[in-house]
DNA sequence: AAGGGGATTTAATAAAGTTTTAATTTTTCT
DNA sequence: AGAAAAATTAAAACTTTATTAAATCCCCTT
């Protein structure tokens, strides 16, 4: 296991460091800049960044990282317990998100959890299939850079149609995952918001990625 | 995305859910017992679980959770601020932990960084014969990397014979497991079937895979 | 607590797609 | 060759989906 400790504060850099180092390897980066070529150049098992860095923030290193294609799993370590700029980092590409003063053994905890999981597939809050792409936080889609406002069940249907773009989902798992329990099964609820979906994300651009499949389901392609 | 929310306290588990309800669909549950039900009955996408459950402690829930096989990610929910159980939980296979008092904004950004890597995908279920593959959980066939769309009869008709692949089904069985009882046996929807099976799967492809027995019935071979 | 406005569902009808029937041609078996 | 079975066609009968508009639900404001 291999960690890559972006801090750079030395002092604490060396604290952290001595504690990460007692279970994996650690790299340290003493700068934002530094980080992210080494993230670049070597394959870590998880990276632990400091927001508050002097050349790069944390959230802009984040983002950077994921727009290379690197899905290290990140932790970041924020300077306070203040909500908002926890909220920036996850939604920038982070992990997790912890405050400062930190705990060692909670770190360790949290980076055990993190390095757990499998190698994971993406790791964007944007989902795109073709060049029609949603925004998971502000809950909009964008085609030909137009800004598309949806409705809340609007949303969640071209949501999970698009996790599973290019394949054909059932209306049975449509209404399992969309739905509450107990929607009434006969009612043509699902057709209706097929419908202003389509009238929304793909006739105003003159396509057709929403395909109906008789007594199945639905599927979307890129 | 479906959300389990597991808390016993009916109040707190009223905001928590109002809440995550603006996003996502949740399903509440006010025991250990229910959400280790609900959890191994329905697929979520994520689930929330208070540490101090009356019954069964997060902890050992989670533990159940993952011993069951079950890789949906857990945000714990700890009482304090202390570091300890925080530990537990994450190394009891929770994936993140935030304590109270909670802050929305925080509890649906850090949803939202667990819901981001493993998006929830139906997976397929293949039964093959040669090169002819049938998609249990799509309904579609696939030869020769193209994918072949299918009629519900046609895929009922081609599953059962695939079912039965290098073995010869009678007519009779045919019309037992692919139509509803008291189809006119002297009807020809079987044949016309049939053809249009073999128009789809077999002659584009240059095969001929399905094999008529005369008087009998039919057979598929790989 | 009531009203207003948008979101969602229901319901009715039109449109599209599927399955069966039936008539005809071709193939198979004796 | 002749009878029976299977293949081929096209049209009729049937099912499902698309389209509307109206009704209901839900949340937010007052």
């Amino acid at each position: 296991m291999r960690v890559l400790l972006i801090e750079d504060d030395r002092e604490v850099a060396e604290n952290i460091k001595d504690e990460i180092e007692k279970h994996y390897i650690v790299d340290v980066a003493y700068s934002g800049h530094d980080g992210s070529y080494l993230s670049q150049v070597n394959d870590y098992d998880a990276m632990v960044v400091d927001m508050a860095l002097s050349d790069i923030s944390g959230i802009e290193l984040c983002r950077m990282t994921r727009a290379a294609n690197i899905n290290t799993p990140i932790l970041m370590l924020a300077q306070t317990n203040d909500v908002s700029p926890k909220v920036s980092s996850l939604d920038s590409g982070a992990d997790d998100c912890m405050s400062k003063p930190l705990s060692s053994p909670e770190l360790l905890a949290r980076l055990r959890a993190l390095t757990r999981r499998q190698p994971l597939i993406a790791h964007s809050n944007l989902l795109c299939v073709g060049d029609l792409c949603l925004d998971l936080v502000t809950r909009t889609a964008r085609r030909a850079n137009i800004t598309i406002n949806l409705r809340r069940k609007e949303f969640d249907l071209l949501e999970y149609l698009m996790i599973n773009k290019n394949r054909v989902v059932s209306k049975e798992l449509i209404l399992d995952h969309v739905w509450e329990q107990g929607i009434d099964v006969g009612s043509n609820t699902i057709e209706v918001h097929i419908r202003t979906l389509r009238r929304k994300v793909d006739r105003p651009f003159g396509k057709k990625s929403i395909k109906t499949f008789y007594n199945f389901g639905y599927k979307i392609v890129g």
